[in-house]
DNA sequence: ACAGTGAGTTCAGATTTCAAACTCTATGGA
DNA sequence: TCCATAGAGTTTGAAATCTGAACTCACTGT
């Protein structure tokens, strides 16, 4: 088989997995939203930039707003979709402070007071969604667990599913 | 200037995000911790799986487990710090099983129960993470949310990071 | 002895990326 | 009017990366 396993990861990376991309989506969360100023402060050679932009444009991830008639000129906001990318920045944001970082460059005060450390949790019962508790189930034809090693036993895939 | 901004999600990326990377980690997650079987299950050419192994093994977030001596095999296995990534791929999922695919690929049963639909919440306080909730705060020198737009009024840019 | 497997490596060609220079429209000042 | 500057790209040619196929090397199983 050479077709590569369906995945919703796999597509969102599609959409937001080429290089620059989350970043670009970064700065219109720091509410840099023209052109210029993202090229500055991400780093990325224009050219990229605009094909980007308008990638995540016709993703519907971002929208073109005009600000200037003549010429004509944009900023780029984010749609609903878009913000709800939110949470894969936090969690890349965190990573990083935790493993990379001596001092975070940015740290961000949440509502109640503290500054964040967020955890992915499961909506329906708030326990965290931690490798050992997600059991994964596919529902495309022929994709299991393990691949290619289709004939472990169930709970030994269990067990490497969790990383150990 | 021409430096680009101080981040952790760029440091991040500069581990995770190269075209491939996630994906791998992808696969480890389910279980699938050798060369051939991930090379068929991403799709990926086999040098560039190469390059990307070696560059996780190098980042520490995977580690080579030899599984047999002669000839020399290796299995790919979770590091603690690669463990900790599992929040990325999981908001990833998430937004593709909501904005990309009518009938999601794989789904995760909790250990309560349901079918998984995580969020992002604030560890101290319980309350979900959203862009309202947050407010950058600065620790690198000479960067404000708004970049270029330093004149912006703090109000102004609280408005504009929260995406409206 | 011979086919098959696992994990790469090598190679030529296609595709992207990069940084700098250039374009086009418009604005502000001397 | 003339000149300089700004914003948002586009163009360019060289450098880096990615791709798929073929090849290597060390075994194993029959």
């Amino acid at each position: 088989m050479t077709t590569p396993r369906p995945c919703s990861i796999a597509d969102t990376l599609s959409v937001v997995g080429e290089k620059y991309s989350l970043l670009v989506l970064r700065e219109v969360f720091f509410g840099v939203r023209r052109f210029n100023d993202m090229a500055r402060n991400i780093g990325a050679p224009r050219d990229v930039l605009t094909a980007r932009l308008h990638h995540l444009v016709e993703a519907g991830v971002l929208e073109k707003i005009p600000y200037n008639e003549r010429p004509p000129r944009f900023e780029y906001g984010l749609t609903t979709a878009g913000r709800e990318l939110q949470p894969v920045l936090l969690t890349l944001l965190q990573w990083g402070d935790r493993h990379l970082a001596d001092r975070p460059p940015v740290v961000f005060e949440h509502s109640c007071g503290t500054d964040l450390d967020s955890i992915v949790v499961c909506r329906h019962c708030g326990a965290e969604a931690t490798p050992a508790s997600l059991t994964p189930r596919f529902q495309a034809q022929g994709w299991n667990a393990a691949g290619a090693a289709e004939l472990r036993a169930a709970e030994e895939i269990r067990t490497f599913y969790r990383g150990e």
